[in-house]
DNA sequence: ACCGAAACATAGCTATGGCTATAATTACTG
DNA sequence: CAGTAATTATAGCCATAGCTATGTTTCGGT
């Protein structure tokens, strides 16, 4: 094998950083749709879930299973999921970011619908870093479109 | 369980999409790899993948067992991996994709390496559209910047 | 109060993508 | 050219995330 380069490890923690990303996107979405679906219906049901997720009702089962075990939900048989504090906490957040990230891509001419879409997978890669200059960024047009 | 809303398709398939992204994102980093080993190295093999993919020699293996039965890649025992056209095709797309999202992360303002971080996850959810908005934005940005 | 339907849980399958340990092959070196 | 080192392959493990089929519990209408 050639010998190690010194950007190798860099490239390689890029790698393993976005693999860890997509194993908690799971998590993510699942938290932000339980937050959601309390909002709108006031609970949360298995069935409700997994339709919005477009998966089979046993996979959602499934992914809640994880939730808990993660101390993001709880669930009580046949009465559907509720978060925790800490779940509730990471909605807030996940979906003041997705929002963010829809709204930039408009903002840079990406069209609605699309935006929404590419969103779901790109939210997830977003580090605090980059959701800073996305938000800046949308500070300074609103800025910028109200001037003279 | 409630009654399906319209948007509840919509959003499933946003998921979905998402979920399909990233079950080729794997495919696109190897591919992109491969073609960046030959370039420099004039050959691809395993352990070079493995070390920048920052994953053990098997884990590796296993993924070109995948790049070949889906017709991105040939290998020869102990001798090296090579891309298809199909491959070599999907390589120079991937990587024409990921140094465009790393240029507009950077051109809206993060930072080099955050932006390198990011990508690596980001570019594979990123649709034609959304990268066409992408190159347009790096356009008028250069356009803009070399304007008195 | 019951019975059928709806909702949910469980069982068990597949594929993917990690890993370690070890076998097999090729390459190198004295 | 023999023996060792390096490289690659294989075996076998685990966790995740999807699915269908089927059992169980709860709900709602008569
Ligand atoms: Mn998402
Ligand atoms: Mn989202
Ligand atoms: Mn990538
Ligand atoms: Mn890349």
């Amino acid at each position: 094998m050639s010998n190690t380069r010194p950007s190798d490890k860099k490239q390689a923690d890029h790698f393993a950083r976005a693999r860890e990303a997509q194993s908690v996107a799971l998590l993510e979405d699942y938290v932000e749709m339980i937050g959601d679906l309390h909002e709108e219906l006031g609970e949360a049901r298995v069935a409700d879930l997994a339709q919005r997720m477009g998966v089979a009702q046993p996979t959602a089962t499934k992914a809640i299973a994880r939730l808990k075990r993660e101390g993001l939900a709880t669930s009580r048989r046949y009465r559907g999921v509720f978060l925790t504090e800490t779940g509730a906490a990471l909605a807030m957040r996940v979906r003041a970011r997705h929002r963010t990230v829809v709204a930039f891509l408009v903002a840079v001419g990406v069209p609605e619908d699309v935006a929404e879409m590419d969103a779901e997978g790109i939210e997830h890669h977003v580090s605090r870093h980059t959701l800073t200059a996305f938000e800046d960024y949308l500070a300074n047009r609103l800025a910028a479109d109200h001037r003279p």
